[in-house]
DNA sequence: TTGACCCTAGTCAAATTTGACCAGTGATCC
DNA sequence: GGATCACTGGTCAAATTTGACTAGGGTCAA
């Protein structure tokens, strides 16, 4: 799973309805177009299959405000809705080593109640242990890890990114139990989308490398 | 970049010549298909098209030791070999946050001189404090971190994922130049490849979760 | 006033990735 | 002795991703 639906749905959810270049500027405010796969082709494409799959609602404009071709608004749908949900919850309890996704799950982490928030990352510590488990006893042969030779780094590699990604997840537990943040039904929600008008102030920075 | 196209030059140049399924074989013995992208489709194509790009170069045998199609069988050229380092170099030195590029990269690093190895681990050092640094400088508002308000999470997992990678970096290194493997031109390289006819002890095992 | 840019809003072909499927061969089971 | 299952060695269509390109309008200085 890459992390553009997620991305794409969570913008325009957010938005409430937006064409193509809103979510695309959106996206651009968060930052995602440097640790994600973010690509116009990409967002665009998104749109449009979510659409075809019923994600989304599609509404035709006619090209008023300027040249080019005719602008598509869209709106989330139910299903949609659901398929969000559905991903976020998948987003933060699975381990797939994957920052892109689980960096867009945290930025919207804050659409669930609290405590599933976190209900799902302890799940993730679960499966983090698992998956930790596996590796050490899967991939250690008879004769003790030397054997491996410099193949044994990648396992060591595995394990110390489990265990960090462990301790970060229990930080994050952490303060959302010592109540930060505003969770759903908690008032009012963070905004974190552009309004008609507004300026970028990430636009076409000197930004992060890639 | 994807780690396939590494990991598929690297199993053909160990192998000396192979056919697809068998550089499908040695990709499940390294566990590949846990970590990366290395379904079949993957694979073929990729010999294909490097094959197509003068990397491989491919020969057509008859059918002979089964039914089905007409297998292919690859060499590594030298255009091929050099790709094969530029990737290898490329994957060790640049921060990606790609856990399965880095994993190829790691097996494959004895294919460098040990001095090598590790000046471009420490090019990776370099590159990871810059991103450090470039998160914490540009993504901090004026009013402080709090401003984001749970935004500042992904930051936070950001930092945290960069400090892990130079903590386990600054092992790797300590470890190669503390005298450990046998690089190139020291020796009896690590043979990571399955020979003609030896079974797969990893094979459609009860493996690493997904 | 025109040429050099930038901004808006996308399109498109090519490359890649996914996941399902196919067609022989050989072994095993009952 | 036929069914079935696993293994070998792939193919293929569909979905996704990439990266370059388009086209109209505004701005701004020479």
């Amino acid at each position: 799973m890459s992390a553009i639906r997620l991305l794409v749905l969570g913008a325009v959810k957010q938005h409430g309805r937006a064409h193509g270049y809103q979510v695309r500027n959106d996206l651009e405010y968060w930052g995602a177009h440097e640790w994600s796969n973010a690509k116009p082709g990409s967002i665009y494409h998104a749109l449009k299959q979510m659409a075809k799959q019923g994600l989304l609602r599609a509404e035709e404009l006619a090209p008023s405000t300027a040249g080019g071709p005719p602008r598509v608004e869209y709106e989330i749908t139910e299903a949609g809705r659901e398929e969000y949900l559905r991903l976020l919850r998948e987003a933060l309890a699975t381990y797939d080593q994957r920052m892109d996704v689980l960096s867009a799950a945290v930025g919207f982490v804050v659409d669930l109640p609290r405590a599933e928030a976190v209900e799902l990352l302890r799940e993730r510590l679960r499966r983090l242990d698992a998956w930790r488990t596996s590796v050490t006893e899967y991939y250690v042969p008879e004769g003790g890890p030397e054997q491996l030779g410099h193949i044994g780094e990648i396992m060591h590699l595995w394990v110390h990114s489990a265990d960090a990604g462990r301790e970060w997840t229990l930080g994050l537990i952490e303060r959302i139990e010592g109540g930060a943040y505003t969770f759903a039904g908690e008032g009012e929600p963070f905004v974190g989308v552009l309004a008609e008008g507004q300026e970028n102030p990430y636009a076409t920075g000197d930004a992060v490398e890639d």
